[in-house]
DNA sequence: AACCAGGTCAACCGCAACAAC
DNA sequence: TGTTGTTGCGGTTGACCTGGT
């Protein structure tokens, strides 16, 4: 490869991080903030990669994470939030307050991708392993008839946003319903620095009741705690978002063509 | 008790986008 | 405008755990 790696290898920690470390690290973020991760391993003393230690403090350390116990109601927005996203983890991240997309991903992987019959990413796993038996179960929708329509899979970063002057309530502060005001979860409030919503936009007008599939969310979680505070998007407006690549436009247009079928669970 | 298979999850890897120069 | 450095992302790996035999 012509690029040489983020950091060199020799002398440096790999694997399982220690308490100490652990403890390094956060108390150097608390006091120096986070950023500059190049940096932070020499500056903070740690033998570490800079990409570890960034990986290391959004994934564990970060004060505001959620570990395990993901409820009923997260679950079902993953599986929401992944059949309109695909494997876009840092996105579905995003929409569930104190989950990091690390963990949603394995989560995926090991739990909903068989719950609901989907491929895991780590596709070499399968290899090994026996096919499992898709049973639909109460809580879930009706298992897709064939593979989930995914956008596209390559990471991309989402940095061009125009960020809403009042920021959404978090999702673990439900507002009041206004009921002439549709609930969309991903219309939730973004709560991670690393991760925001592509239709930060303020000025888009909800309106998707048009399709049969309009009330795919405000129906389905009218009893979700999670979703109550959330508004609905409207696709046009989302896919002219600037942050979106150029062929976006085209992925979407043939997602609103998805949800208009008569597939869509 | 020992072994094995499968599941889970933290960590690593390489790529691509973005920022700085 | 092009190049280089940095950051963020999804995919993948492997150590550890757990349950079955």
């Amino acid at each position: 490869m012509g690029r040489s790696p983020c950091c060199s290898k020799e002398g440096l920690n790999r694997g399982a991080w220690t308490a100490l470390e652990d403890k390094i690290l956060t108390a150097y973020i608390k006091a120096h903030g986070e950023g500059k991760w190049r940096n932070l391993p020499k500056r903070a003393g740690l033998k570490r990669c800079g990409k570890s230690c960034r990986l290391r403090w959004l994934n564990y350390l970060r004060p505001d994470i959620k570990r395990g116990n993901i409820s009923h109601d997260e679950e079902e927005l993953i599986i929401r939030l992944h059949k309109l996203l695909g494997n876009r983890w840092s996105l579905i991240a995003g929409r569930l307050p104190g989950r990091t997309d690390n963990e949603i991903k394995n989560y995926w992987n090991t739990t909903l991708g068989k719950k609901i019959g989907a491929q895991p990413t780590n596709q070499s796993r399968l290899k090994s392993k026996p096919p499992i038996d898709h049973k639909p179960t109460t809580t879930e929708p009706e298992a897709a008839p064939a593979q989930p329509q995914v956008i596209r899979t390559k990471a991309t970063r989402c940095t061009k946003v125009l960020m809403p002057t009042d920021p959404p309530p978090r999702l673990s502060e439900p507002r009041p319903i206004d009921s002439t005001t549709p609930q969309n979860p991903l219309q939730a409030q973004p709560q991670q620095t690393h991760s925001v919503a592509p239709w930060g936009s303020t000025d888009f007008t909800p309106d998707y009741g048009t399709t049969t599939n309009s009330n795919l969310f405000n129906e389905d979680y009218s009893n979700s705690n999670l979703l109550q505070n959330v508004t609905p998007f409207k696709f046009e407006d989302w896919a002219s978002n600037d942050c979106l690549e150029n062929n976006a436009t085209l992925d979407l247009d043939s997602l609103a063509f998805l949800l208009n079928s008569e597939e869509w669970p």
